[in-house]
DNA sequence: AGCTATTTATAATC
DNA sequence: TGATTATAAATAGCT
């Protein structure tokens, strides 16, 4: 644009780079909010530069409603995208979330195994905890099974109590009838408990 | 910006305003393109006129996965929000997880910055079981309570099962003695467990 | 829609 | 960083 034209490829000095996208990005900031209030239309710029950080502009409300406007206005009939989400696109990113993980696996290994240590101590502090966390989740669905287990256990050892109660009350019962010498047949209570009860294995 | 100065305020010329909405709105995308270019940004371009109709701008890929990105980058949960209510629980532990991630590349980043961050792929595996190894020796203690407990709890339902079956074996010795008519004093064998074997709580 | 006269934007440089 | 400047681009007012 100015001292020889330029050319429309990524510039490659990263330095240059960086400043271009910050004249650029203000420019192009600046040419929405023109665009809005002259023209009273209603503006939403989203930008992420090439290392991810985010820039943003609305010159009507917030982000959130211009992109609920979006939405409605552009796929009415796909309502909220974000509701599609959950099926599709949710497994895509949990495809790439399990890729980014194995990475970090892979990197974090290369850390603690023999890394150079570069870190600090309160970011490995931090990482280890994080990665404590992520451990946890990742195998909750096993502590969940054992836990059940133990559940399951601690009820037949209940049942099981109780029905030793039972039986010895029956036998003191029976023991007392003896010393009183009383002999009866066709005792009116059932003395044992069913032997199904207890066969949990 | 030409042939006199441009004041900020909306065109009420209705005419004109159409068409500088129309000329900026495609210098604006035009703009937009070039930073993404040049800058190696990701741009996304939302416009309504005030008419309201849509016009739209996403440099790489669609307007929806920048405004995923962009859902997930700023606070988005917030914005994706207004569209969707339902499995908010997920989303925001696929957010957390996300975060956790972040934090993780981070920390890799910060430790690899300087080299070239490359490691071979027997390098890579190598280190990764060492983290596996790690990661085993950090929960070695909780697995190992936990399988205690699982254990101690089979063999108290063992030997609760064996006193259950002594005492009715002895049911029935008892009973058949009973219908025998033998009355006898002074048993000879004790017919109940000690109370205390069962005291496990 | 084209066409210019200008204003703006901005790459290179300091 | 921030300011300067020489130029390329954008565009308001016309046709």
């Amino acid at each position: 644009m100015t001292r020889g034209k330029v050319q429309l490829k990524r510039i490659e000095n990263p330095a240059h780079r960086q400043v271009s996208f910050c004249k650029r990005r203000s420019g192009l900031l600046k040419k929405a909010k023109e665009l809005s209030v002259l023209c009273d239309a209603d503006v939403g710029i989203i930008v992420f530069s090439s290392q991810g950080k985010l820039y943003e502009l609305a010159t009507n409300g917030t982000m959130g409603e211009v992109i609920d406007r979006y939405a409605e206005t552009s796929r009415g009939a796909q309502i909220a995208q974000g509701v599609q989400k959950q099926s599709l696109e949710a497994e895509e990113d949990m495809a790439l979330m399990k890729q980014k993980i194995q990475l970090l696996q892979k990197g974090l290994g290369y850390m603690f195994g023999g890394g150079d240590g570069i870190m600090g101590l309160n970011e490995l502090d931090a990482l280890e905890k994080h990665l404590e966390i992520w451990m946890l989740n990742i195998r909750s669905s096993k502590m969940q099974i054992i836990f059940q287990e133990i559940q399951e256990l601690k009820n037949k050892e209940g049942i099981l109590k109780a029905a030793n109660e039972i039986l010895q009350v029956k036998i003191e019962e029976q023991n007392l009838m003896i010393d009183m010498s009383s002999v009866m047949s066709g005792y009116p209570y059932q003395l044992t408990v069913p032997s199904d009860k207890f066969s949990m294995f």
